[in-house]
DNA sequence: ATGATCAATGGGACCGTTCCCATTATAGCC
DNA sequence: GGCTATAATGGGAACGGTCCCATTGATCAT
């Protein structure tokens, strides 16, 4: 590709309305919304001018004066998570349906480039914020919300905010997974789980994990971990709970917090050769190729592309409740179970 | 969150001269690149009053009269398949390191969607375009190259375009791809693949396909589908290729084209219960959870992360290139093998 | 002493668009 | 006929910042 040095400009109102004939005002009221303002004849000759010229209105422009970049700031803690990427996929769709841009960040559950985003975000002027992120409010996010842009918390509460939330409901996703181990003849769990400190929804799975152990009739342990440089410790804790002695009679299984960790806790369990189904696994999350390891993984399916959406709709609402009376939502979809092998016992 | 009435709005650069007691070109100066014009106690003066009234640039404000958008365009064909994650992660990281924001569109390999995109990309003004979507260059496209937005193709050629492209070297992907099935053992080949016509580097695999064959001694056939509505014909196609009688005495793989095709056919197999190894099979680039599935399953990565990054890059430079000296380039990474178990015939 | 250069600072115009008020012509009602 | 309302159209100011030219004072060289 050769740049040209006579390159033609992007045509502004103005030239459009000097080749049509007509004022700028009338220009913009064509682009604005008020077509139905002008005259036929005038709609036409603007057109064609606009056509020829290769207009294109100018954004930053509109959003300058108008006061509207029509941008969404969308903050996610870990865009390779299966989950972030569909929920990426429905909020984008939902956006599209209105007119709007999602500006995706990804901070790579780090603190600092969550407040870079924002701060970036902010000087973009978006018009609404969906934030999975870290676990503790930055002051450049309360600097947002005290400004009044709205936002929708996504996977994620945090404590010092009363937004709206749209998630998954943690604990009927931890209740249907013990549910279904314990039916499934299981006594002795294993639940294996990202730093909790970093997410609200890994701290109230972990806690839920806690709380409904006895109602259950089950025993059970946690170990959360980092997978980024821990995994020869996740190693050594699957080693440790299948090789606990205290627990020989009780069938044992692994219940995994994400999908993150069902991957990795899959990988542990298939390279030391252990029986999927002989000791369960389960993993909160559908994963898309979870049928096709061993006997199959059994899941918890959140719907991920619908709570993108949700999110998205959630945050419109927010934006049209301009004198505050509508309360916060939290939103909690039910999780799906899909069993597979990994959670059937054999007899032997 | 309650929404006050009393909300204070965003300072201005006017707010933060007069709090300083400043013109408002040092507050300029000092946010934009400038602060060493700025004697050292002015300095401290803007920082202390910006700091105080919560001052942020605003990037439309800037974009208008300073040109620069500082928004990067990436149009993607697919944002859930495995390849196009890891792609915007490692081009959002490259993005960040120079104060660019990346905007993702998805097109689902819709023309119509593509056009819609990038009609809203050039109305943000971006200053440069990373492309992975459909096959055909839109007017749209061409009027954002002719006016001098720079632009690298991802994965892409467009037969119109002399652009530079960063992407799999597919002919040598296929031709490593052949080499290890053959040196496997493995006579007779299907190789499966999306729509070709929705993507150049689809049909770069394919005709290589085609024309390696005979180069290495092997027989195949092909079969492309759109995932979306075909799954039933892809069933069919593998029974009909596992099944042919003509070459029952050639050991048989399956090659599949990208890592949504790897997906779909490992499921397909793995409901036969089919044994993979005794039928080869092989995917174009990794998947994180390739090694768990049956014997492993062999792929041939691409360093996707590294390709996002050097997409970035490669524009970055083609933006610097202000008196068009700079020829096109392809940059073209190789494949590497990761040799499982399911491309491992067994004796018998 | 004079002239040139540079550091430091500032004000006005401008960027592309929207918003707001103004004008003109026409139609309908009293 | 006069008054009011409405459709259609237009021009100027403003949005928040950048850019460009101007000014002032200090320093250095001749």
């Amino acid at each position: 590709m050769t740049v040209d040095a006579s390159i033609p400009p992007q045509a502004t109102i103005r030239q459009v309305a000097a080749d049509a004939g007509v004022s700028k005002t009338s220009v913009s009221r064509y682009f604005g919304g008020e077509r139905e303002r002008l005259s036929v004849g005038m709609q036409q000759r603007i057109q064609a001018s606009a056509e020829r010229l290769g207009y294109r209105p100018n954004q930053m422009a509109r959003g300058l004066k108008g006061g509207h970049s029509r941008l969404i700031g969308m903050v996610m803690a870990d865009i390779r998570n299966p989950f972030s990427i569909d929920v990426m996929h429905g909020a984008e769709q939902a956006c599209r349906e209105h007119g709007l841009s999602l500006v995706v960040c990804n901070t790579d559950n780090d603190p600092a480039q969550e407040r870079e985003h924002l701060a970036l975000l902010t000087s973009y002027r978006v018009e609404g914020l969906i934030i999975n992120a870290a676990g503790h409010p930055s002051r450049e996010l309360s600097a947002l919300a005290d400004r009044g842009t709205p936002l929708v918390l996504l996977d994620r509460t945090l404590s010092d905010y009363d937004a709206d939330v749209v998630a998954l409901d943690n604990r009927q996703a931890i209740d249907a997974a013990l549910n279904h181990l314990q039916t499934q003849g299981y006594r002795h769990l294993l639940y294996v789980s990202e730093p909790p400190s970093q997410a609200s929804s890994r701290q109230t799975r972990l806690e839920r994990f806690h709380q409904q152990l006895e109602t259950h009739q089950l025993s059970g342990t946690t170990v959360t971990l980092d997978l980024i440089d821990e995994t020869q410790r996740l190693d050594n804790a699957i080693d440790d709970f299948l090789a606990d002695a205290t627990h020989s009679d009780s069938p044992k299984a692994i219940l995994c917090g994400n999908g993150n960790i069902t991957l990795a806790v899959a990988r542990t369990l298939v390279r030391h050769g252990v029986e999927l189904g002989n000791v369960g696994l389960m993993g909160i999350d559908e994963l898309p190729w979870a049928e096709l390891v061993g006997p199959g993984i059994t899941t918890l399916a959140q719907p991920t592309d619908l709570i993108g959406r949700a999110a998205i709709d959630t945050l419109l609402q927010r934006r049209e409740d301009k004198d505050g009376t509508l309360p916060s939502r939290h939103i909690l979809y039910h999780g799906r179970l899909n069993a597979r092998g990994s959670t059937q016992r054999h007899e032997r």
